[in-house]
Parts: C-alpha cells; structure tokens; sequence
RNA sequence: GGCCCCAUCGUCUAGAGGCCUAGGAUACCGCCCUCUCAAGGCGGAGACGGGGAUUCGAAUUCCCCUGGGGCCA
C-alpha cells in the first residue's frame, strides 16, 4: 500500500488566488497529516494567458503561506514532467491507447454542426447528447471527410459501459432497480460527500481530444493524476459534476482512480465565488497588508472545518495533527474579513511578544512601499521604526493601521483631520493649551513618557484644566487625528524639537481653520 | 433544458434523535478600564429557509418545495 499522495494544480494566468490557496492548504494538511507526498502540477495548457512570470509568483506565494512540495517542475521528482505543457506526448500515448482497445473513436463533426444539434435539442425542449454519428462511420465517409481537410477529434465511446461485465465488486458502476428496470449509474465514492451516483444513460461520448490535438482538460487530469501517482485528489465541488467522466476514463484506459474528496467553494460576501471582483482576491495582497502567513494558515482552517469545539487558535503543527478530511464541511463558506482582521491581530501581537525584529521589518516594509521610508534604511532609521512599531503596539491588525495610527511618525508635517481640528484646534481654550503645553515641553528633564505626562498633569491642575482637555488638543496638534498611541509616548518618540514645533504650527492651523468658518 | 451539489445567529461554525429554553467565535450594541484609539473584562441582541412524513420525541432521518451554486457549454 503506497503512501498518501495529493496534489496542487495551479494555472499561472495570474497570482494565486485566495480559493485556490485555500484549497491547495487543504491538499498540503491532508498529506502532511498522513505522512504523504504533495505534488505541484502546473497547469499550463492555455499559452495564451500563461506566463513564467505568474509560474514564479505562484512559486513564492505558496511557500509564503508555508506550503511546500516534494515533486514539481522547479524540484523535480520521478514523474514529471510536472508541467502539463510539456507532457503533451503523454497525452498522446493515452489517446492512442483508447483508440487502440476500441474505448474511443474519431469524430469528424465540426463544431458548427454540434452546434446546431445542440439548438435543436434545446428548441424541442430535450436534453441534448452527442448523437454518435462518427462511431459509426464507414471507412469510405471517413476518407471523404478527411479528403475534405477535415482533422477528427476523439470522442470517448460510452456505450461500451453499458455492459454488465464492467459492474464488479469495487462498485464504481451499479446497476440499480428503478421503476422497474435495471439502470446503470456511476458512482463516485467522495469522502466528504458520501456515495454521488450520476446516471450512465445521462452522459454522452464526450470529446477526449480536441481536433487540433490537444487534451481536455478532463483526460488531462486523469493522465496527470495517474501518471503522477496521486492517491487522493482533493479538489472543489464545481469538479464534482466532471468526476463520472474522469472515472470512466480511468476504466477505460484499465487504471484504478483515485480517492476523490469534492471541497465546497469559498465565496464572497454576495455568495457568489470569490473573484477578482471582489478585490484582494490575490494571496499576495494580503501579504502585501501585512497579513501573516501563520494568521492565513489557521484562518483557512477554520473555513469549512473545525479541528476542536470552543478553539480558535491553532497552531500549524496542531492543524496537521487533528485534520479529518471526513470531517470537512460541505456548504460553502463566505470568506469573511473581518474574522481575518481579528485573527491576524492575534497573531501580531503574538509576533510582537514572541519575534518584534520581525514586524518591524514587515512595518518598515509597509512603510517603503508607502512612500514614507527609503527601502534600506540607516541603523538610526531602524531603530526609529523599531520605537514606532513598540509605541502602535497592538494596535497593528493589518498593514492600514500603521499609516491610520502612525503616519504622522514619518512626515514632516501631520495631516491634520478637519473634523479633529475643528474638534480640538479651534478656540482661546485650545491655544492656551497648547501654549501651556510649549511651555511645558521646552522645560521639562528627562524628554521622556513619564516625566512628560508628571509634568503636564501638573501644569494642567495648576492652570485648572481637566486633564482631558489637555491631552486632545496636544494630540490632535501633533498628529492631526483623534485616535492613537499613548500620547506621552509618542511625545517621547517624536523627541523635543519636532514636538514644539508642531505644538505651534498646531496654534496656527487651529487659528486658519477658525477664521476659515 | 437535463443532471449533480448545498442550506443552523450578519459571518465562521458546534450539533451526527432526547444533554438544545440551540453552544462558541467574529462582527454589532451597552457598561467597566482609560488621555483617544486599540487591547482587555463584563453584559446584551441575534439562527435551525418552508411544508409534509417517520418517531413517545427531530436542527439532527426521509420526501417535496423554495433558494443558492456547479457541470454538460
């Protein structure tokens, strides 16, 4: 009994997308959980809209996320070659070998006249199914036909199944007593959804090879997955519906299939798949954001399974530990930011306990990609972002809050909210305030948090004012918003000088803003 | 059009005939803490899509309907 072996199957038509990685998690959790192997296929097959470039970014996304592979194209392995556009002449050998043993035959019918069988079905109200016109054409026709330049694909014979000799003990294909009559189904045993039976009598001899001589995507993957060894195929419901297809494939060409588990889909907040029109629908957004592979990983678990009743949290490591495919859910599951919002923010703060070097690179990156930081920076720059990132603490869930907390940290001078001005800047009371608090500013020693807030709670009971009317005008004077860190804390941070000097730009902006009313 | 899949709070879900006056998390709303925000603590509101059937008893089993999704394309 060989070892577990699944699979990831990208297309590098773009970046990966957050369905699939959720999907390709699912296939990596599976096979780590039992000792098994996780094989990269790249599916390539349509030049026009793959590119090496989106191959490399699918590469880097997914070991990202901390998903890693034993067989590909960029690794190797013993059977490749791992791209399905180099695996053509595969594809041929198995085409020739269905044509060898009778399973399938060519069909000359151009797509316009399918087309037009196809209408006709629909205007009489039937369900339309190929006719078999080219099983059974005469040696003569098909001379003619291709006389006539016309290149055959290859249609897969789906009759031959209805024969009893093919229903045997594995009970792939059963026969079932239906209104008194013995009807064929093919059964797909799915491990999340149970026993699907799909009526033979519905399918009809569906097309294999295209004309022009390159595989449906359907023999594509049954080549693929056979040839490759793949165990277990775990792969979204919408692939359901292709599976009696695929299996009768497998028969046909006298392999075993696979062990097959249909995931449900992840879709968006209107309920419809998740799409590039529901925006961040690239894995690499959310790194982009700030978003940690550890906080994705645990989050992508929780959608459709849950590992154990009342726990949310879960390490990587625990994940492999207790996945139970049979468990997976079946609906499909909205993916919902705001879970991920919070859930990211449990493992930054997580981070900033456990490794805070780390977020600060991920802040000062965020920063340089924001424009408010050079990409490499001095020692003095990083110790700076290291005071910021400890100052915004966890305030940090995703990468928006550095700039929404914090940007004031690095211009040169705050964006000031008119709504915070007009709050806290405007009027007598806020200039002597913030007058009161130059004052302060200027005297006091050490520069630091403590001394800062001592020195100002007092000057404050001194001159009467509640404390509060003290700290909103500052804070508004020197970082333009109403919502922050710490006040003395980001004092310290900004350091005397850049301090005074906001503290009495701040008296203008509230005077501009008030004669401006 | 035919076939297939799916259906518990807004969202992720627990629930596999009595433990359910349906549990947790998130989001939301209050209160507390507090210089604001965030975090944290406490509390609140909030769901079994509808109809039949089986059963002493159904969120849980079966059937139909409705709604969503997919495949053939």
């Amino acid at each position: 009994m060989g070892s577990v072996r699944t699979r990831i199957p990208p297309s590098p038509t773009g970046y990966l997308h957050v369905g699939n990685a959720w999907a390709a998690f699912f296939n990596w959790l599976f096979a780590r959980r039992q000792g098994g192997q996780v094989v990269l296929r790249i599916e390539d097959t349509d030049p026009t809209r793959s590119s090496p470039e989106y191959e490399r970014a699918i590469y880097e996304d997914l070991r990202w996320l901390g998903i890693d592979w034993d067989e590909g194209p960029d690794v190797g392995g013993p059977y490749g070659p791992y791209r399905q556009s180099q695996r053509a002449h595969l594809y041929r050998e198995a085409a020739e070998a269905l044509l060898r043993v009778g399973a399938a035959y060519r069909c000359y019918c151009t797509p316009e006249e399918i087309e037009q069988e196809r209408r006709r079905a629909l205007a009489e109200r039937r369900p339309y199914r190929y006719s078999g016109r080219c099983r059974t054409r005469s040696e003569a026709e098909v001379r003619a036909l291709e006389r006539e330049g016309r290149r055959p694909a290859l249609r897969l014979d789906v009759g031959q199944f209805h024969d009893p000799r093919w229903v045997t003990a594995d009970g792939w294909l059963q026969a079932r007593r239906e209104d008194g009559r013995d009807r064929l189904y093919v059964v797909v045993h799915d491990l999340i959804r149970g026993e699907v039976a799909f009526g033979l009598d519905e399918l009809d001899d569906f097309i294999v090879v295209r004309s022009d001589g390159t595989a449906l995507y359907n023999f594509a993957n049954v080549v693929d997955d056979h040839g490759m060894r793949i165990t277990h195929v775990l792969r979204a419901v919408e692939h359901l519906s292709n599976t009696p297809r695929q299996v009768l494939l497998y028969r046909a060409l006298g392999w075993e299939p696979p062990q097959f588990a249909h995931l449900p889909v992840l879709v968006g907040p209107d309920r419809r798949k998740l799409s590039k029109r529901h925006g961040d629908a690239a894995l690499r957004e959310y790194r982009d954001e700030l978003y940690l592979p550890e906080a994705l990983r645990n989050f992508f678990a929780l959608m459709a399974w849950y590992p154990e009743d009342g726990r949310e949290i879960f390490s990587t490591e625990e994940l492999v530990q207790r996945f139970d495919l049979t468990q997976v859910g079946r609906a499909s599951p909205v993916f919902d930011r705001q879970k991920l919002l919070w859930m990211n923010g449990e493992y930054m703060r997580r981070a900033l306990r456990e490794d805070p070097e780390r977020v600060v690179d991920l802040v000062a990156g965020y920063l340089a990609r924001h424009g408010l930081l050079p990409e490499s920076l001095l020692p003095e720059q990083r110790a700076y972002v290291r005071r910021v990132v400890e100052v915004l603490g966890e305030r940090i869930k995703e990468g928006a809050d550095v700039l929404r907390y914090g940007d004031f940290f690095f211009l040169e001078t705050p964006r000031y909210e008119p709504q915070a001005v007009a709050s806290y800047l405007q009027g007598e009371q806020a200039a002597a305030v913030l007058k009161l608090a130059q004052q302060v500013v200027r005297e006091v020693e050490p520069f630091a948090a403590a001394a800062l807030e001592a020195a100002l709670r007092r000057a404050a009971a001194e001159r009467g004012f509640s404390m509060r009317a003290v700290v909103h005008p500052v804070r508004v004077a020197l970082t333009g918003k109403t919502v922050g860190p710490g006040l003395f804390e980001l004092m310290e941070v900004l350091g005397r000088e850049r301090v005074l000097r906001r503290l009495e730009h701040a008296v203008a902006v509230g005077a501009a803003a008030g004669s401006a009313v």
